[in-house]
Formats: C-alpha cells, sequence, structure tokens
DNA sequence: TGTAAGATCTAG
DNA sequence: TAGATCTTACAA
C-alpha cells in the first residue's frame, strides 16, 4: 500500500457491496479509499477504521428509535448513499448505508490514512499534523469537507465516491468494541487495521455521563 | 415545550 | 480532564 491513488484506475463499490450486513461491509470497507470532490478540488483516504451500526435491536444505533423519524431515516435508505449528521454541536460524522431499502444499517468511517489532496486536508484541519488529519469521524469528515448537504447522496453521484483498494489480510485486522456509546458499546462491531497508526486514539467503553444541566448552562446560547 | 443525552474534539 | 458546541429524541 502507500500508492498514489489514481481515480482513473480506481473501481467505484457497487451498491450491491452495501447490500449486506453492516457488520461484513464493515470489515471489508477496510483498504478501501473515499473520496470527495469538493469546490473542485479532490481528497481521498483509505479506511483504517470502521464501525457497524445495526437496525431496531442495535441499542447504539440511531434506528434504535421507535420508528423511522427525520434523522435517521437514511438509514433506512437504499445501500450504496451516504449517511451524514450533526452531533456535539460541531462535528460530522459520515456514514454509508447498508442493508436493502427499508431495512436500517450503516458503518461509520473513523479513520482514514490520507492520500490525496493532503495540503487541502491541513488546512481544512487547520495545519494539523498528517496523523491528526482523519485520525476520528469528525476529523475525517472535516478533512474531507463533508457536511449535511451530503446526506442522502448516492456513493459516487454527489461529492463522495468510494472505491475498492487493498484490503488487508484477515491476519492484520482488529475487532473491538464500538467507541463513545453509553449503550451498545459492548457488541464488537468495530474494526480496524491493527498497528496502523492512523487509527483514531479513542477507546472501547461508555464516555463519561456528567453533564451540564440547563441550570448550570446559564439561559440561552 | 423543556430536558437530557449524544457514534467528538481540543485546550489547558 | 473539562468545556464547547447544538441537534435530536422523548416525556410531560
Amino acid at each position: 500500500m502507500g500508492t498514489r491513488f489514481d481515480l482513473a484506475e480506481a473501481t467505484g463499490l457497487p451498491s450491491a457491496f452495501f447490500d449486506r450486513p453492516p457488520e461484513l461491509v464493515a470489515r471489508e470497507l477496510l483498504g478501501c479509499v473515499v473520496a470527495t470532490c469538493v469546490g473542485g478540488v479532490l481528497t481521498a483516504g483509505v479506511i483504517v477504521e470502521t464501525e457497524a451500526y445495526l437496525g431496531r435491536g442495535d441499542t447504539g444505533s440511531h434506528a434504535s428509535t421507535r420508528g423511522v423519524t427525520a434523522r435517521n431515516a437514511v438509514m433506512y435508505g437504499p445501500p450504496g448513499t451516504a449517511y451524514v449528521y450533526f452531533t456535539y454541536g460541531n462535528h460530522h460524522m459520515l456514514n454509508l448505508v447498508c442493508e436493502p431499502e427499508g431495512v436500517a444499517g450503516a458503518v461509520l468511517i473513523r479513520a482514514l490514512r490520507p492520500i490525496e489532496g493532503i495540503a487541502e486536508m491541513t488546512s481544512r484541519r487547520h495545519g494539523r499534523p498528517l496523523r491528526e488529519l482523519c485520525d476520528g469521524p469528525g476529523k475525517l469528515a472535516a478533512a474531507l469537507g463533508i457536511d449535511l448537504g451530503d446526506n442522502g447522496s448516492v456513493l459516487g453521484e454527489g461529492r463522495i465516491s468510494v472505491y475498492d483498494g487493498d484490503r488487508p489480510s484477515p491476519g492484520e485486522v482488529a475487532v473491538s468494541g464500538r467507541i463513545g456509546l453509553t449503550s451498545g458499546h459492548e457488541l464488537e462491531l468495530r474494526f480496524y487495521v491493527a498497528e496502523d497508526p492512523f487509527v483514531s486514539r479513542g477507546r472501547p467503553g461508555p464516555l463519561r455521563p456528567k453533564r451540564r444541566t440547563a441550570a448550570q448552562q446559564g439561559g440561552p446560547k
């Protein structure tokens, strides 16, 4: 790996690739390439870390709500579309929708190894070093220029495309619990390339539950 | 309508 | 380690 990404020779992943259970897709996305073309600038990176999110029975998933909501509707959409959402007030997350239309499922892209448009990514990440450009879901979305405008876009037809790449051997793939969840973290649905320096630094398990109350927030923002 | 929680990141 | 940021879901 480590070869320069060539769009002309890259093979876009077909929707059939995503028309499968998220845990399968999440594992097989490792080594594939996510690319965006925002403002005429191409940026791309090799996927080194993913998490699978399932449907109603997965308490860590946005699809665990009582039914389809305005936010999670895209998770029930056709496979091979982008599900982008905004969280924690300042971060966008990139997910790829899996399963047939009508069935909720998605894979969160958690970390990339930058390979194309590094200067642009560095600019979008305010001069952060290469290792820190895409080593987290919020970071990679920022580096790739992804925002809510990409939510629901079909891969390869909008600004986001996903291409086949050099998959790691089974021995290089590690599995763990998902990161940052207070519920559902016990499920081993996080897949990453072991020993890869671009994998995020997060650790499995629940985040601290401490929150400010409305009174502590001290009025409108 | 109000409250609580959240698939995070960064500064100190 | 704690704070910033604000959208979403759900209960009352």
